[in-house]
DNA sequence: CGCGATTTGTGCACGTCTTCACAAGCGCCT
DNA sequence: AGGCGCTTGTGAAGACGTGCACAAATCGCG
């Protein structure tokens, strides 16, 4: 079993072996291990142990062992994992083998950035086409790549053989722009409109809302606030109480 | 318990009641419901149900319901929730009654979309300051706000009273802008660099990393690919190592 | 050749999250 | 006033994810 074969040729067409179905976490978690694993492989490592991987990839060692058990890893006990066989077995995974031509949908303020951003090439992507509907950015070109009217989408997710979108239009605009991805046949899209999209079965959507970011530490934050507010005694959680709690400088040290 | 007391006169300093300790997943949600409770809000409603609301927010009703009740909502049965209301709760919950303060840190490609990203004022915070590390970029005007250059965060957070930092800068710069940042007594940082913070204990990092979220993407469209080209009967996980798998057409067989 | 040091892979127990299903409560209509 | 339909809030069951702890496997060394 030591045969190392290197997974795909990307060649040809859709005869693809079937994948192990993964947890969700687990999925969520390979992308982290990969580029930890990249690090390492810059830094020259041959291997890696669980706990040496686990500690650049933030997470918990056993937690890495059985993610990486889940897709049938080959690590050797008593030495590690083979650094260089295990990137590749994560892309393989990952459907990274291909380089996955991306649509870009609005190039306002945070498309823009998105554009111009080099993450995506350098992690398996490959950014195709920028598309927006206002006219009047039509014809920019960012990035070495001209911006298109969104209406050409069908002509351009041909062209490009477009695997996933990526809508970073006002929210009042995203649901349309995800309904024509969705027609001209991509399955995956990427959402950072502040808003839901409805979509058929069989398609993905993944949203990122940096504001929602924002508003989950906040709450942290007001926590944590009206934690060091109070004597901290033993640890009932208190529902609320409008009460006494003056101290406004006695801040210390949180319990652990 | 029908007595109903509203949250927070924002006014003056930290003397905030306790929080209940909501479940994480639950925390994760509710700026998703406040989102959507403001939509509602906007066309005029003034109660929603339970199952509206959670259309609208693209999840499960019951799901709704629980994660409302975790906060001592105040629904009316047989009628719904009074969505001024809601929102009130649920912004005092998120300690969205004061406008937190955002500092910042690297204006490249992504940071300078961030600091025009009007979602995050709309949404209860202000972007009280923009750093960077490059002098070239130092002065540079976005926005209306001046960027300053990051050795005078010291200053700026105690000017701004600088609640949430934002790490927008390359992975390499990353760890040690979080010190600073926590060496200024922020404790809740939003880091967009592909890396992995190392922070005190008390000290929140939530990460949000674009190529991940198209590698998770590229996953499930990678498997997709890999069950249409298969006539689908029923079984079980068999584990695709690259291993073997001379055939490229004797595939047979994934489950469901 | 065998032994000890090391590290993986995993069974098991625990906690968290989700979902169903239904009783309790509320308003409206008669 | 009483009953009916609607909607919330929640108990309980199940699915899922996590982390411990240890057996199994491998390497290196004497």
């Amino acid at each position: 079993m030591s045969q190392h074969r290197h997974p795909g040729a990307p060649g040809s067409a859709g005869a693809v072996p079937a994948l192990p179905d993964l947890p969700e976490a687990t999925v969520a978690r390979l992308p982290e291990y990969l580029r930890a694993l990249h690090n390492l492989a810059d830094a020259g490592h041959e291997t890696v142990s669980s706990e040496g991987l686990s500690a650049a990839a933030g997470v918990n060692s056993a937690k890495l062992r059985k993610d990486l058990s889940h897709l049938g890893s080959y690590g050797t006990r008593g030495v590690g994992y083979d650094v260089a066989l295990l990137i590749e077995q994560i892309e393989y995974v990952l459907g990274l083998t291909q380089r996955r031509a991306v649509a870009l949908v609005g190039v306002g303020n945070l498309g823009h950035a998105l554009a111009g951003y080099d993450g995506f090439a350098s992690r398996g992507f490959r950014i195709a086409a920028l598309l927006d509907a206002d006219p009047s950015r039509v014809g920019e070109e960012i990035n070495g790549l001209v911006v298109r009217h969104v209406d050409e989408l069908p002509a351009v997710a041909v062209e490009e053989s477009i695997a996933i979108g990526v809508i970073a239009t006002p929210a009042a605009a995203a649901q349309r722009v995800a309904d024509q991805l969705v027609a001209v046949g991509v399955t995956s899209i990427l959402n950072f409109a502040p808003c839901v999209l409805s979509v058929p079965e069989g398609v993905d959507v993944r949203k990122v809302d940096l504001a929602i970011e924002l508003q989950i530490l906040s709450f942290h934050e007001h926590r944590k606030a009206s934690l060091t507010a109070l004597p901290a005694t033993g640890g009932s959680a208190l529902t609320a109480l409008p009460g006494g709690l003056a101290a406004t400088d006695t801040q210390e040290a949180i319990g652990t």
